[in-house]
DNA sequence: AAATAAATTTAGGCTGGTCTAAAAATGATT
DNA sequence: AATCATTTTTAGACCAGCCTAAATTTATTT
């Protein structure tokens, strides 16, 4: 059966969001919104891709991905994130700016293109954004710990991926110094507004939003 | 503006078989059977790309590209050909397998990409089938001199490159032990039929047809 | 429970890209 | 030069994927 990469877009949507969200299913107005699509067109999207069971659809009802389904939105995401390792690590893109080229690459269709891929890059376990890749047989690594805004405690933490993609938000990040792998330690938490009060790799402290905390990714200092 | 895949190919096609075609011009009849399409759909195309002044057509007439046009079917043709490096040199892949995933690939839109690429693959001059690459500016290096058919004297060569794509035909070549590089000595010219007594690399003797002699590239042993 | 608001679907329309069948133009043959 | 064959274009239809506007269903208020 010929998927097309707009179907696959709605699929990768569909499972992100699924995986964001707590609740099971996904509304039709959060895939338009996500998707940049009025609602009216993501229901006809919804009716083709029910039809190729690629999703659980009921009208009026949150739809969900079947066994196919998940297994091609998945498939999709680690050929997303074989890329940007790809494009980051052999090709010395910056990370705010790989997301556009490997949109149109995880489409590419070739099974045997994206083994000798993962072959060639070493086969990563995780993205350069901290994400984690699954393997070919769609099994995830476990993802690299929690948000940052949920943790008060202070303490010594390594700062490892980030829940959040864009372009803005990447650029903010290296605009206050932050990458990848550095320190971070936690001075203060205000339980206020969920703001922090941090010090990334021993410099001077540095102010960080709840917003921006609850997309950044960090593990215990082993 | 904005330029489709299909576009592209359009373009890719015009360019391809204005190259190879000795008279100035391309025939809808002759766009339509390389693109596996009915001559009513190529038409439909023509116009659109004559709105977009990517080529000049006029009703009943051989189409041509214009200077933009070219331009992009050769930054296409730069595309493809970088890709098929890497398929080839990184990935590891065979001659006869990377022609449908470059087909893909240099649909990707990113001049970044593929100036980054070309940097990554050491700006190879030339793809694994023997075919120039042009530069970044739209420049191609010479070919690597004439067809096999085009030559009756006996004596050592090099076989450089193909005139021909088509799996089938590469194969060929591959179930009789030819290669890039290889040395061709010719031993026999039939004029009748224009075949060929040839050896490879010093081995016994191989029949070559008219046919498959005019799709070999191959230049003087150095 | 009725009224209102919000989410979702239907209906109908548009564009890109394809097709078939028929009409028109060009080229070849006598 | 008139006919016949071939090529090309037009006309009309279809599908994917989007849209707007209106109708319908579900959820929320009061």
């Amino acid at each position: 059966m010929e998927i097309s990469s707009t179907e696959e877009n709605y699929l990768k949507a569909i499972y992100a969001l699924q995986s964001s969200g707590d609740k099971p299913g996904v509304s039709t107005s959060s895939l338009s919104e996500h998707l940049n699509n009025k609602a009216a067109s993501v229901t006809d999207m919804l009716k083709r891709l029910s039809d190729k069971k690629l999703i659980h659809y009921k009208k009026y009802k949150a739809v969900s991905l079947t066994k196919q389904g998940e297994k091609l939105a998945i498939a999709i995401v680690r050929k997303h994130r074989l890329w940007e390792v790809f494009l980051m690590e052999k090709l010395n893109f910056k990370w705010d700016e790989v997301h556009d080229m490997a949109e149109q690459l995880e489409h590419i269709k070739s099974d045997e293109l994206i083994e000798r891929l993962d072959a060639f890059l070493g086969q990563p376990k995780y993205d350069p954004h901290g994400d984690p890749i699954p393997n070919a047989k769609g099994v995830l690594p476990k993802p690299k710990t929690s948000a940052l805004s949920n943790i008060q405690n202070k303490g010594h933490y390594i700062f490892v991926g980030v829940n959040e993609h864009h372009v803005d938000f990447l650029r903010h990040l290296t605009s206050i110094g932050l990458k990848i792998g550095d320190q971070i330690k936690i001075e203060e938490h205000n339980s206020y507004d969920g703001s922090y009060l941090i010090r990334i790799n021993k410099k001077p402290g540095q102010y960080i939003s709840h917003k921006v905390a609850s997309n950044l990714l960090i593990e215990m200092k082993s």
